[in-house]
DNA sequence: TATTGTTATACTCTATAACTATA
DNA sequence: TATAGTTATAGAGTATAACAATA
């Protein structure tokens, strides 16, 4: 195998992760009653605490109308509430209810145990060198995307 | 850092490859016309040569109703056509035409290019490393997986 | 009877454009 | 004028269920 074809098949083997991690994610996801997009928005919301529709609709990096779409969705099946933002009447402030705040702890418990699974017991000096050259990796990938891209 | 947190910090990191890499090939696929679902069905015909849309639909991992949006998607758009299939009248066998075929090569070539790109000059010893323990962590998450899900 | 692919219906995510209420 | 969010409209991907033609 040349070195090209072994590059590709590590690429092959990312693309497979991809796949594998997205669905299980998405399937995952579902048992709570939660799709991979609205699961990101609660993920921002976690980290960024209450906040207006527009702010999300950028870290998400999709368009306002998106955002209302998700939002009605998360607010029908009761994971979040749109209050009125305290200065700005134009605005709302979308915030966790006590079962999307508790569903959320939940994912994060969830992502450290997949982290546990996938990498528990492997000797560090091999575990150091995998992350050192997949952050390499991710430092040519997002100088490759076009800035302002994908948040 | 403790290592359960260096674990979690890991998959992070593996999942902003998942967002980056979805997001980079979204984008480049728009400019060929295509989309993601429809890329992953020429990528099955390239390798398995004129199908019919029960075996895409399983290869895919999709139903049935599905193949026949992207079957139809990609014939208006003339990647591909349906052909009678030789023996059974209820079947079609989806068939590159010479556009889709020429499409198809240049996501090969563009696959190898980009393979370059993330792995060049990296050295062979880390690099080595890098595709072991990436190999690793598929093996556990494959296990993890219900089996008979996601190709 | 079983299988292939379609039509019918429905939900989610996405976008642009036009519009309302507010800044 | 500009911004926040909505309604209107549209396209894509996904699913299940009912149905036609054929095996």
């Amino acid at each position: 195998m040349t070195v090209a074809d072994r590059r590709v098949a590590a690429l092959d083997l990312m693309m497979e992760l991809v796949l594998l991690l997205g669905g299980d994610m998405t399937q995952s996801l579902a048992r709570d009653g939660l799709t991979v997009s609205r699961a990101h928005l609660l993920w921002e919301l976690r980290h960024r605490g209450p906040s207006t529709q527009r702010v999300l609709a950028d870290a998400l990096g999709v368009s306002a109308r998106t955002i209302t779409g998700l939002v009605d969705g998360l607010a029908t099946t009761g994971f979040v509430t749109r209050e009125p933002h305290p200065t700005d009447r134009r605005a709302t402030l979308v915030t966790f209810t006590a079962h999307g705040a508790q569903i959320t702890e939940t994912m994060e418990r969830g992502q450290r145990d997949l982290a546990q699974l996938l990498f528990a017991g492997i000797p560090a000096d091999r575990f150091g060198h995998f992350t050192e050259v997949l952050g390499e990796v991710m430092t040519r990938l997002r100088a490759q995307i076009p800035p302002g891209e994908v948040l």
